[in-house]
DNA sequence: TCAAAAGTGTTCGTAGTACACCCATGT
DNA sequence: ACATGGGTGTACTACGAACACTTTTGA
């Protein structure tokens, strides 16, 4: 019962959705991007491959990313969705165990393939649905978590965090309310710095994250617990 | 690349964690229980088992409860995560798909084994963790959405209701305050109906939930898209 | 001195929490 | 009548959204 018997025929593979926010020749302004591979007939996929026998499934979506795509320092992975429909894809049953990437601007992205979100070419099999499911995640987990630590440059002015959350999550955010809501929960912390302007304009406070791991900041929308 | 090659030797199986409030003999109150079925040396297992070639993962799931558990009616399945420790489970490499179920009170439950999550008897392998990351998804969901509709009853007075809330978050509600807060969000009707007391005490009146399938009431903690 | 960008402060509305108080029924 | 449980109302507080206004720099 609890032991799997030896004859199913199910092979199961990782897929990964890295994204970042990030400018492009064709597109000036900042956006979100997924990393991409280029796949057969001109069609692309999410960087993954099948299982080894005994390795961690996290593991196998991060050594896929560094041979496939040339992208290795992912700031945050998180498990997705398993997609299991039988007919994925064609040929043998596979079922896709999916992640969630996010990869900082200033990370090195020798030759990696960034395609615009809201862009993207002809993808393989159900790619374009584990980059939905990757999208809603992240756009969920901006207003309640501190994971926007995974999509800035280590120090950073608000206007420029202001800028990333607004491409991640489609519509415009405002600066200060912004500063104020990430100080209140201890996110960002004021680094005492300033840059310097480019032309005009007062120069602007630095900031970084205060962490560097997922923290969960507002639990409960309601129903919270009692105090004691 | 993306067909996994024949000699990847990982068997996938799933496993399902079911709740529901209820209470036992031992434990005259409403608590929060999880349905387990008997393993071997006297310890106990989640429902669950192989993937089948060619079927579904979330009617995998179902079968095994109905087979092993005789719990068919689930009234919300959901996926958790994907459990894949290489040693998880002794012998042949053996990755978890897991299933969040939600039963209601008033569903048959013919010699279903029912154990009160807070005091569980030794589970085989990881299924102990399985139970804990279903407990925090139900409590975490019951605050900005509508999945208490798969705990309680059709029809309940708002003192039943809390009471559920309650057992499931592990921490007292405030009855008034939740009709309230389900009212707003029209999570909640009025049946119109009232129930008949047993010894003195005002009737209560009774209610039902609008949906019976998962809706998201609190989508965005703060950071909310501005209304145009 | 003016434009540009950043930061501060204020107002407004909404909504959750806690708790007091009133209502309906059986005994 | 009174106990018992249910329902309504109200103050309080917190906090996010929107936006006006001030500050600091370069040209």
């Amino acid at each position: 019962m609890g032991i799997p018997d030896d004859s199913t025929p199910v092979h199961l593979e990782v897929r990964s959705a890295v994204l970042r926010v990030g400018s492009t020749g064709s597109l000036p302004d900042q956006h979100l991007q997924v990393l991409l591979v280029p796949a057969d007939d001109g069609a692309w996929a999410l960087p993954g491959g099948p299982i080894a026998g005994d390795a961690d499934i996290a593991d196998t979506a991060l050594a896929c990313l560094r041979e496939q795509a040339g992208a290795g320092d992912v700031a945050h992975l998180e498990q997705l969705e398993v997609f299991s429909d039988p007919h994925r894809v064609p040929g043998a049953r596979t079922v896709a165990s999916t992640y969630l990437g996010l990869v900082r601007p200033d990370a090195p992205a020798d030759g990696s393939a960034w395609h615009p979100v809201d862009a993207l070419p002809p993808l393989i099999a159900d790619h374009a649905a584990i980059v939905t499911a990757a999208r809603q995640r992240l756009a969920g987990k901006l207003s309640y978590t501190n994971i926007a630590f995974a999509l800035a440059p280590a120090e950073f002015p608000m206007s420029e965090l202001s800028e990333i959350y607004g491409a991640a999550l489609g519509y415009p955010v405002d600066t200060t309310n912004l500063l104020r809501i990430l100080s209140r929960r201890a996110v960002i912390t004021a680094t005492g710095g300033v840059r310097r302007t480019r032309g005009g304009g007062r120069p602007p406070a630095l900031y970084r994250f205060t962490d560097a791991t997922l923290r969960v900041t507002d639990e409960f929308a309601t129903l919270r617990p009692p105090l004691m």
